[in-house]
DNA sequence: CGGAATAAGCTTTTT
DNA sequence: GCTTATTCCG
C-alpha cells in the first residue's frame, strides 16, 4: 500500500505578526544580526523559537552548526520536540522519515560539559573528569571544611551548605567573596578570610580528584573561551546560537555568549523579565534588559504580547499582580478568549486545603478533565506533604516534580560512588564514602588509604597494596574482589556487581532495606539505557530522574495522575486547570525572602508565573491558619496567615471569593469530607 | 580506632 | 522531622 502525500499545510501560516517577524529575521542574509524575543507567558515563545530553527534549517542552515541552549533539560527536550515536528511539516517528510535533529541542544551545563571534554587536552584538564552535583558538593566542601580545621571554631563557622552557597555565587555572578558576604549572608561577616581559605583548599581539592562541580561546567567554560584562539575555534563551529529563557543567566553565562559571537551576528535570546525568577542562583535580569545595546549596530527587540494560553479574566489577575512590580519592561498580555474569573478561595487550614483541592479535581475530571491537565503548584516541596497525604488517601495517583530527589537518597548515593570510585579512583568523596561502608573501616582508615592512594602513581595498586585493620580484613577482600570485578566487567553489568556487593552492607545499616534494595532495582533498569558507566555517571548528574512519585508506586505512563510541582519546576508548563496552595504571606513571598525588596520583587513574579501556567482555571488557595516547624525553640506553632502581599484590596475584585469558607467555619457540626460517591461508584469498575 | 548513642542545630527555589 | 558534632563504650 503506498501513502499519498499529504497536502503540505504551511507550518508558519498560524504565527502572528510578531512571531513572523522573530522567525524571519535576518532572512537571506548570510549572518542576521543579533535578535531579542521579549516573549510574555504563553505568547508561544517554544513555538516561534523552534520555527525560526526550522525556518533557518529549510533555509539551508546545517543542524550540527546550530547551538541551541536552554534552561532545564525539559526545556531541551521540549524544544527538540517541536523543532521536530515543525521540520517534519515544513519539511513535507512522510510519516515515516525523521526529520533531522539538532545534536547541539541542550541545557548550558550539559553543553558546557560535553565541550570541555572534547577540548580537554588543549587545555588541561583530564577528559576523564567526573561531574558533582549539588551534594557532592556539599560534601567535598564539608570534607575540606573539617580537614581545615573549621569544624572545631570557637565562634561557629557557616555550615557546609552556606559555605557552598557562597562559593557558587561567588563564581555564577563574578563577585569578591566580601560583597558576596555583605550582601547575602551578612550573619557571616567576619569569616571573609577564613571563607577565601576555605574556597583555594575546595578548588584545590577538586583540581586533585578532576572533579568538576555544576559551577565549574561554567567557569571553565568562561575561562576558555577568555583565550582568543580557542574562543574563535568554538564560536567557528556554530552559525546559529540560540537561547531560551534568556532571563535566567547569569552573568558567566552572559558572558560565554559574548565569548562565542563577540559581535552578536547568528544570536538569538528569548526571555520574559517578568518570569526571572532565579537570581538566588546568580541569575541577572540586566542580561536581557541591557542585551540590546552591547552591540553596533543595537540588537533587534520583537515582543510577542498576545496570548494563546489562558482567558482574559486570567490574564487580568496575572496582569493586576505583576503591574505593581517595581521595575520591568511594561507589557500588557491580551487575548480573545473569554472564561471565568480566578477563584480566590479562603480555608481554615492545611487539611481543609487539602480536601477543597482534592475535591476540586475530582469534580474538574468528573466534568471530563483528565487529571494531567490539572496541576497544583507550591512554593517549597513540602508545602504538599498534607496534600500528598489527601490523595493516596483517595487513591488519587499523582506525579510530584521538584522536591526531594531520587538521587539524593543515601543508598543511592552509596552504589553511585562505588561506581564513580572505580570510575575515576582520584575521587576522594566517593572513596570516602564507599571505604567506610566496609565494616571495621572508619573515618581514620578512610583517611589512611585515600592519602596512600592519592600519593600513588597508580591508585588502584595502592589500593590493592593497602592493609586494612585485621577486623576488617575479610570484608576488604570481599570488596577488593567486587572492586578488581568492576575494573573489568562490561555494561551495565558493572550496576549487579555493585548492588550484589553493597546488598550485605544495606542490610545491616538499613532496617528497611527491602524498599531500598527496590530503588537499586530501579536505578539498574535506568542505567540500562545508557550506553556505558562512565555516559551514565556524566548524564545522570546532568539529567536525573525529574519527577519522583509518592512510595505506593510510581503511575504507568498510560496512567492519568494528577501534577504536583513547585512553582519553579512549573516554568514553561501550562494546564487547564491550575491550584495555587498557600498564597499567604510567609510562603509566597516565603518568609525566608522578606529581607531585601529584590527578593520580594522575585516571590511576586514566581507568584506571576504559576498563575499564568492557568489556561481556564486558576484557583488560589489561602489557609488561614497552617502550622510551621521551624524555628525550634517553641517547637511547632500555628500561624494565622493572611492573604499575600501580592494581592491587594485593589486586585482582590478580580477574583471571585465563594462565600463557602464562611459556611464550614460556622457549622459546629464535624466536618465530613466532601465525596462524589457516585463517582466513586462507577469508577471501581 | 571504630561505631553507637546522645545532644544540638536547621529547614526555598535548581543546574 | 533530619543532619551534624560530641561523647562514651567496646
Amino acid at each position: 500500500m503506498t501513502i499519498a502525500p499529504a497536502p503540505r499545510p504551511d507550518p508558519y501560516a498560524s504565527l502572528n505578526a510578531e512571531q513572523r517577524a522573530a522567525v524571519e529575521h535576518g532572512r537571506g542574509e548570510a549572518t542576521p544580526g543579533p535578535l531579542l524575543v521579549i516573549a510574555g507567558a504563553g505568547t508561544g515563545k517554544t513555538m516561534t523559537l523552534a520555527s525560526r530553527v526550522a525556518r533557518l534549517v529549510q533555509d539551508g542552515a546545517d543542524p550540527n552548526r546550530i547551538l541551541m541552549l536552554t534552561f532545564s533539560r525539559r526545556a531541551a527536550h521540549e524544544m527538540e520536540r517541536r523543532v521536530g515536528r515543525v521540520l517534519h511539516a515544513a519539511l513535507g517528510f512522510g510519516a515515516t522519515q525523521q526529520a533531522p535533529s539538532l545534536p547541539w541542544a541542550g541545557t548550558f551545563h550539559s553543553v558546557g560539559a560535553r565541550l570541555l571534554r572534547e577540548y580537554a587536552p588543549s587545555v588541561g584538564l583530564s577528559p576523564q573528569f567526573t561531574i558533582h552535583d549539588r551534594g557532592d558538593a556539599e560534601d567535598l566542601m564539608g570534607m575540606v571544611r573539617q580537614e581545615q580545621g573549621f569544624a572545631a571554631t570557637e565562634k561557629r563557622f557557616p555550615l557546609k551548605g552556606t559555605c557552598l552557597t557562597v562559593y557558587s555565587r561567588v563564581v555564577n555572578a563574578c563577585l569578591p567573596v566580601e560583597q558576596v558576604v555583605r550582601e547575602q549572608h551578612p550573619w557571616c561577616l567576619g569569616w571573609e578570610e577564613e571563607l577565601k581559605r576555605l574556597f583555594r583548599a575546595y578548588v584545590d581539592e577538586k583540581q586533585q580528584q578532576q572533579v568538576l562541580d555544576y559551577d565549574d561546567l561554567l567557569l571553565y567554560w568562561h575561562r576558555m573561551m577568555e583565550e582568543p584562539a580557542i574562543a574563535q575555534a568554538v564560536g567557528a563551529r556554530f552559525d546559529h546560537v540560540l537561547v531560551d529563557e534568556y532571563q535566567d543567566t547569569n552573568r558567566l553565562q552572559a558572558g560565554i555568549l559574548l565569548g562565542l559571537k563577540p559581535d552578536g551576528r547568528g544570536l538569538t535570546v528569548v526571555g520574559d523579565d517578568a518570569q526571572s525568577i532565579y537570581a538566588f542562583r546568580a541569575a541577572e535580569v540586566r542580561n536581557i534588559l541591557d542585551f540590546p545595546a552591547l552591540f553596533t549596530p543595537p540588537a533587534r527587540v520583537i515582543t510577542l504580547t498576545r496570548n494563546y494560553r489562558s482567558t482574559q479574566p486570567i490574564l487580568d489577575a496575572s496582569n493586576a499582580v505583576i503591574g505593581l512590580a517595581a521595575e520591568r519592561h511594561a507589557k500588557e498580555l491580551w487575548t480573545d478568549q473569554a472564561g471565568e474569573r480566578p477563584q480566590l478561595i479562603t480555608v481554615e487550614d492545611e487539611m481543609r486545603q487539602a480536601a477543597w483541592v482534592a475535591d476540586a479535581v475530582l469534580a474538574q475530571r468528573e466534568a471530563g478533565l483528565r487529571l494531567t491537565r490539572q496541576a497544583v503548584l507550591f512554593r517549597a516541596g513540602h508545602h504538599s506533604a498534607a496534600l500528598e497525604l489527601e490523595l493516596t488517601r483517595r487513591n488519587i495517583p499523582f506525579v510530584k516534580f521538584g522536591g526531594l530527589k531520587f538521587l539524593e537518597a543515601a543508598h543511592v548515593k552509596d552504589l553511585l560512588s562505588v561506581l564513580r570510585w572505580v570510575q575515576n579512583p582520584r575521587s576522594r568523596l566517593a572513596g570516602f564514602r564507599v571505604a567506610q561502608l566496609i565494616p571495621g573501616i572508619g573515618p581514620a582508615s578512610a583517611r589512611r588509604l585515600l592519602d596512600a592512594m592519592e600519593a600513588a602513581d597508580d591508585p588502584r595498586q595502592a589500593m590493592r597494596a593497602f592493609r586494612p585493620p585485621a577486623q576488617a580484613a575479610p570484608d576488604w577482600q570481599a570488596w577488593m574482589q567486587a572492586h578488581d570485578a568492576l575494573c573489568s566487567s562490561g555494561w551495565p553489568g558493572d550496576v549487579e556487581i555493585a548492588t550484589r556487593w553493597y546488598q550485605p552492607q544495606l542490610e545491616r545499616l538499613h532496617d528497611d532495606a527491602v524498599v531500598r534494595l527496590a530503588d537499586l532495582q530501579q536505578l539498574a533498569r535506568i542505567a540500562s539505557g545508557y550506553a556505558g558507566r562512565e555516559r551514565f555517571l556524566a548524564e545522570l548528574t546532568l539529567d536525573p530522574p525529574q519527577a519522583t512519585s509518592d512510595e505506593s508506586g510510581a503511575p504507568h505512563l498510560d496512567e492519568d495522575y494528577l501534577i504536583l510541582s513547585t512553582m519553579h519546576s512549573a516554568k514553561g508548563q501550562e494546564w487547564t486547570a491550575v491550584y495555587v496552595l498557600n498564597v499567604v504571606d510567609g510562603c509566597i513571598p516565603s518568609d525566608m525572602a522578606t529581607g531585601r525588596t529584590e527578593d520580594v520583587e522575585e516571590e511576586r513574579r514566581l507568584l506571576y508565573v504559576a498563575m499564568t501556567r492557568a489556561k481556564r482555571h486558576l484557583s488560589l488557595v489561602v489557609p488561614q491558619r497552617f502550622y510551621v516547624t521551624q524555628q525550634g525553640k517553641g517547637g511547632d506553632r500555628h500561624l494565622y496567615g493572611s492573604l499575600t502581599r501580592f494581592i491587594p484590596g485593589s486586585i482582590v475584585r478580580l477574583f471571585n471569593r465563594p462565600a463557602m469558607q464562611v459556611a464550614r467555619e460556622a457549622t459546629p457540626a464535624p466536618q465530613l469530607p466532601a465525596i462524589d460517591l457516585m463517582a466513586r461508584v462507577r469508577r471501581s469498575f
